[in-house]
DNA sequence: GGTACTTTTTGAACATGTTCAAAAAGAGTC
DNA sequence: GACTCTTTTTGAACATGTTCAAAAAGTACC
């Protein structure tokens, strides 16, 4: 792990500067040469700790997870609903972005690109990701809302992927105050309480089976059903949903 | 229009070289530079004509927004059930945007950037985006699923919104022929079927309100709850959503 | 056809992300 | 300390999107 302590100095002086500058002054002005001038190193060097400018991004996510984690966690210790919770623990995301917003398209383009490193279905996401999906595994875990055994294995991972919606809906929202996003989390939260207590319902029970077999059978790591559907293919990730 | 032919005969050639490569070899290797080249002008006039790389993406967005609504036409001409109908029109674009999925991740990213020309909410993208609009317009109007009248004013947007969503699960989409995308596209067709069969019943009612309602107070252009919501703001554009 | 004006075109220039060969610094061994 | 070998660092180089002042071409009017 700690390799050289020198090198390691470095790269983590790199980080922090890169971190801040990005927070400061947007993406675009983030240039990899006045990260390394800032940090005191020639550009080559800032490339060799780190593969591409992408990179010093992800170190972005990774703070920015932590900062929505940390504002989510009295909301995941207290219980409650299920709409209370999440509806925290989105509203939680709003707060912990909020400075964020004016780079907020940039970075989002940054990372939907596929091959990215910074998509969040990309391995080297794998920890923010990891950290985000955590909280939705704790919002459905701790709830004291009865949830149908049939949804609680795949509920988090829709909440998540809402959770990645609802981050695009806000980057191109300017509305003051993100008054907009605010209300569509406040709603979603409300429907996603009504939408699970309304999957009780004999009526319901066919179309809510309908739409956890399709989830299913879209997921990437697919019960494949051609039997040959993630064999051979190395370059393939995690996950991937469609926000 | 044709302000002088000369001109006009430039900029027409080069968004010809523009699509061509652009189709032919993606994004990145399509260079203002080798556009120019091969249209026999220099890189200054490139940019004398169109304000910048994205400019020309829109270009493209067109041709494959015309293909799209081209290949979906003899779908609506058939009239039907709802399921069916989107099940074609929303296939037909699985069918139309392939020969484009190579680059896809760099056209949806240039795309999702809220400033640029290039976004499907942003004013230059009116063209294409009213072509895709009104195929979901078609999709409604043309059916003979009954749509409970509530639904029937916004569906065709939420429609259109959830062509973006498979968009852009397909730009992810590496299995095979999209077999996924397909598997996402015959589902989420028949899932919205049964919806709206649903949204008849007197339980379902209340939420579907809700959804309604939802949409309607997060959607930009919407009926302003504190007055001043759409006032001076200028350099806003059109409609957005969250795909 | 000449003169004033606008439109179109050019090519050099700039800052960017990224690459790379070579230099410098470290680490281990005698 | 000198000698290898690896790790780290450098700065110049490349191709990119974009800008811009100036040249060229076109147009309108005398």
């Amino acid at each position: 792990m700690s390799a050289t302590p020198k090198s390691e100095r470095t790269r983590a002086h790199l980080r922090d500067v890169a971190v801040r500058m990005l927070r400061d002054v947007g993406y675009e002005r983030t240039t990899m040469r006045a990260v390394a001038a800032e940090a005191g190193v020639s550009t080559g060097n800032a490339y060799y700790h780190f593969p591409s400018k992408d990179a010093l991004v992800q170190e972005l996510y990774l703070e920015v997870q932590r900062e929505h984690a940390e504002r989510a966690a009295p909301v995941l210790a207290a219980g409650g609903a299920l709409a209370d919770r999440l509806r925290g623990v989105w509203g939680a995301s709003v707060d912990a972005f909020a400075p964020f917003h004016a780079f907020g398209g940039e970075f989002v383009s940054v990372a939907i690109r596929p091959g990215s490193d910074a998509s969040p279905f990309s391995a080297a996401s794998a920890g923010s990701r990891d950290l985000s999906r955590a909280l939705f595994d704790e919002v459905v875990a701790g709830t004291s809302t009865r949830v149908p055994e049939r949804l609680r294995a795949q509920l988090p991972e829709l909440l998540w992927l809402a959770q990645l919606g609802i981050t695009l809906y806000w980057v191109h929202d300017t509305s003051p105050g993100f008054a907009r996003t605010r209300r569509l989390v406040d709603g979603g939260a409300a429907l996603v309480g009504s939408l699970v207590r309304l999957a009780r319902l004999p009526v319901a029970r066919g179309v809510v089976d309908d739409v956890l077999r399709l989830v299913r059978s879209v997921h990437p790591a697919a019960e494949a059903s051609p039997a040959s559907d993630e064999g051979p293919r190395g370059r393939e990730t995690a996950a991937q949903g469609d926000a």
